[in-house]
DNA sequence: GCGATTTCTTACCATACATCAATGCGGAGG
DNA sequence: CCTCCGCATTGATGTATGGTAAGAAATCGC
C-alpha cells in the first residue's frame, strides 16, 4: 500500500521553503491506529487537522436513532479537519475514527493558523482546502437533493472507483444516505441490466 | 423592510481601515433587480461575489429531469458566492435569482482576492464565512442523512422563523428536498399534532 | 484449514414520499 | 367588483426505499 508523506504532499501543493517545513514539522505529531480506533469523538473539541499517511479514515456522525452517516472517507494523502470544531471552538458532532490500521500525522490547528500569517502561500494553499471542501460537500447536497439511490451510487463508484474494493459496502451505503440492504438491491438490478463499471 | 450597508456589515465585522473600504468600493456595483431577474445562470463563470442589500435571492439547480433545486436562500445582510465558479473558474452549476425585487451589490472577486493579500483581518475575515459555509453545508448533508421530511422542515423553521412568512411553500420544499405537496402533508399534521412554532 | 464473525444477499412486507389530477383560495390588476 | 393566475390543499394511487429476518458467502483468527 502506498504511502504519502505530509512534505511531499505540501511542497508540491505550494511554493514553501525548507525553514517553514522545519516549523510545521515540530507542530506535528504521527500517530498509530489500530482499526477502530477513534482521533475524535462526538462532543469533544478537535484540535488538530489530520493528514493521512497509511490507511483509512472515516468521518461520521450518529443520529437520534443510533444510526451512523458517513460524511467523508479519507485514504492516503488526503488532508482533512474538522471545521466547525478547530475554526469555532465548538464540541464536534462528528466521530473520526481508522477504518483500518493507519498511521496519522495530527497537525496542531494553532501552528496551521500561525504559519497562514506567515506565510502567504501556506494561507492561499488553505483557502484552496476549504473552497475544495464547499465545492464538494456543495455537489452533495445537490446529489442528495436530486438523484436517486442508484444515480448515487454510480456517481460515487465513478468519483472513487478504488473505495468499493476496499471498504464495507455498509459504509458506502451510509455514505450515500440509504441503507445496505437497499444498496445490495441497487447493485443487484445494476448487474442484471449488464452494468459493467467503467475501467 | 430593513436595509442593510454593505460598509456597515463590514466594519462590524473586520478591522478595516476608511481607505481600504475606499479601495473596495471602487470594485462594487450595485444593481437593481426585478422579481425573477438572474445574477448568474448555469453555464456562466461567476466573477463576482454578492452582497443583498434589499430584498431576497436564491441560489438553486436544474437537474436532469428539469427540476429545481434550492442550495441558498439569501436576504438582506447575506454575503454570497459561487465558490466552484468564482474559485476554480469553473462554469456554474447554479443560477442565481432574485425571489423578490432586490438591490445587490456586486463585488468583483479579484479585489476580494488582493484586499485579502494585503489586508490580513480581511484575509480571516474571508477564511470565516468560508469556515461558516463548510459548517451549514454539513449540517445540511448530516440532515440530508439522517432526518425524515417532517424533522427537516422543523429544524428548517427553527433556524430561519422568518423566512416561511416571505417566501413561496414551493421553494421551501425544494430547499428541503420534497415536493410541495408533501410539503403541505407535513404541515397539515403537523397542524393535527397541534404543534406550535416557538415564539 | 476450520470454526467464528462479519458482511452480503434475498424475500416479504411496511412506509414515506412522489405523482397526477382536481379543487380551493386569495391577492393583483383591469 | 370581478376575473385571473399563481399558490396551496386534498385524495387516490404509484414507487422507491426501509425494516426484518433468514441464510449464503466471504474474511479473520488461530
Amino acid at each position: 500500500m502506498k504511502e504519502f508523506e505530509f512534505t511531499t504532499f505540501l511542497t508540491s501543493n505550494i511554493d514553501i521553503g525548507e525553514d517553514e517545513l522545519q516549523k510545521l514539522s515540530h507542530a506535528c505529531r504521527s500517530v498509530s491506529l489500530k482499526k477502530g480506533d477513534f482521533l475524535l469523538r462526538e462532543g469533544e473539541t478537535c484540535k488538530h487537522a489530520f493528514f493521512v499517511e497509511k490507511g483509512m479514515v472515516r468521518e461520521y456522525s450518529i443520529d437520534a436513532k443510533g444510526r451512523e452517516h458517513l460524511l467523508l472517507f479519507a485514504a492516503e494523502g488526503w488532508f482533512l479537519t474538522n471545521a466547525e470544531s478547530v475554526y469555532f471552538d465548538l464540541p464536534s458532532d462528528y466521530f473520526i475514527q481508522a477504518m483500518e490500521d493507519a498511521r496519522v500525522l495530527l497537525i496542531e490547528q494553532t501552528s496551521i493558523n500561525r504559519l497562514s500569517e506567515q506565510h502567504p502561500s501556506f494561507a492561499s494553499f488553505n483557502t484552496r482546502l476549504l473552497h475544495s471542501r464547499i465545492l464538494h460537500l456543495q455537489t452533495r447536497v445537490t446529489q442528495l437533493l436530486s438523484a436517486s439511490a442508484e444515480e448515487r451510487y454510480l456517481a460515487f463508484i465513478k468519483a472513487w472507483p478504488y473505495l468499493p474494493l476496499r471498504v464495507p459496502q455498509a459504509q458506502i451505503a451510509s455514505y450515500l444516505g440509504i441503507t445496505p440492504e437497499s444498496l445490495s438491491r441497487v447493485r443487484k438490478e445494476l448487474a442484471e441490466k449488464n452494468y459493467r463499471p467503467p475501467k
